[in-house]
DNA sequence: CATTATTTGTACGTATGTATA
DNA sequence: ATATACATACGTACAAATAAT
């Protein structure tokens, strides 16, 4: 009966968060993780409701989460099961950052780990002497970016002294400095979590982290801010929109 | 209290299908139809729920299903209402890896892993007959990327016979099919290379890999592709380009 | 082939918490 | 402060699909 891996959720994280997101964020750890591989089939939802005592409701919509997400398929009369990939992933079915947050207020934090002022090297010209910040964010009192944003000082003159954890950084921008973002640049990837990473995102060392590099710009091409972030990509995938240009 | 309009659903046989999906499908046809336009509010659940005779779960259900779709948007404290058109998305633009190089010249192979006809499962609707390919793509002779894609066949009837290692697959539905691509969904993430993955793209097992969701779509919203790949960092990472809509 | 046990699916009802007006 | 409305969670019962007896 397929029985071991219970489940064990005394040390869920995300206190705050509501009881079916926090089951099955570690049902989908444990996927991802590749502990329970392609094919396992999960304990039934009347068992894991009497071991973790709650209800079989509460059991049954954390699985639609990640029946939703892919990560899950059931069979009636049969069972639930860890999804493969001969189904794709569709997107817009995940809940975006945005979502997330508009939906719970804030239970998202800002912790500044650091900043100095640099002489930032650039593409073209001469280094520009520019506020270098970094931030770690958390989302249910979990850790899931690591976010290092470079602002030349001249496009918002005073900004070192500015607090940085209460404020999304371009409505600081726009609101405070009055600096239109035009477009940015966004490149992505994915790298092994190093130690110093590990520690902040609360990881093991070599754990899958996307990647992120993002130059913003403003009106002329002007170069506002240089990011790098580091995403935990089991509490949160970044989604966008792409249309296609009148080339 | 935007009162009126209540349900009635006295014809609403509907036959088989679950109560809660009937239910949403009145709801749906009436925001379809424009007789509930953006921001009406509909009566509170368990106002709707005492009118229909029907547990308040019940209704809960239904809505769930129309905010899911975006027909609906919920409010704690405040209420139900009819969702607007607008996305909050930044457009951008995507220029397909394949383009890319088939614009630059570089020396790439692509080799198909296999193909099948699939069912696929739709967010909303009934499954639609898909294609589905496997293709592995290779950089200078070195593994860069898996894809699998599916491509219903009502929308490229034959594709299933097409080679498609030798054009950009987006390419090939635009020129040979004349399917028109307006926009696509991007979610992206970092995973860890499981044995299959690791195998096709000569890393080791746990390797961190990029992992792209993507469905494109034509006129209309007319699904026309939904992709899922992963990418070896150390010799891809891709660019998109965001700006700013209006203003 | 029929029966039975298991498991998910649907629906009901209740209670309490939280956000908003 | 109070009332309203959605959010979460509990619990029960039965139906439907499946697999084993």
């Amino acid at each position: 009966m397929t029985d071991s891996s219970s489940l064990a959720l005394e040390h869920l994280p995300g206190g705050s968060a509501p009881l079916y997101e926090r089951i099955a964020d570690e049902v989908r750890r444990r996927v991802d993780a590749g502990i329970w591989s392609r094919g396992h089939r999960l304990r039934s939802e009347a068992e894991i409701a009497a071991d973790l005592q709650v209800a079989r409701g509460t059991i049954r919509r954390a699985i639609a989460l990640l029946v939703e997400s892919g990560h899950l398929v059931q069979r009636q009369g049969v069972g639930t099961f860890v999804a493969g990939r001969e189904g794709l992933r569709v997107p817009g079915r995940f809940e975006s950052l945005g979502q997330r947050m508009e939906r719970n207020g804030v239970d998202h934090e800002t912790v500044e780990l650091g900043r100095d002022v640099v002489d930032a090297p650039q593409p073209s010209g001469a280094p520009v002497r520019s506020l270098r910040v970094r931030r770690l964010r958390l989302l249910d009192g979990v850790p899931m970016s690591v976010l290092v944003n470079q602002i030349p000082l001249d496009i918002a003159p005073g900004i070192e002294q500015v607090d940085l954890v209460t404020m999304s950084l371009y409505t600081l921008l726009e609101k405070s400095f009055h600096v239109a973002i035009e477009h940015s640049e966004l490149t992505f990837g994915a790298i092994a979590a190093d130690a110093e990473l590990a520690a902040l995102l609360d990881v093991p060392v070599g754990a899958p982290l996307t990647h992120l590099v993002q130059s913003t710009y403003g009106p002329g091409d002007v170069r506002i801010d240089d990011a790098e972030t580091w995403i935990r990509p089991d509490r949160h995938q970044p989604t966008v929109s792409l249309w296609r240009t009148n080339s």
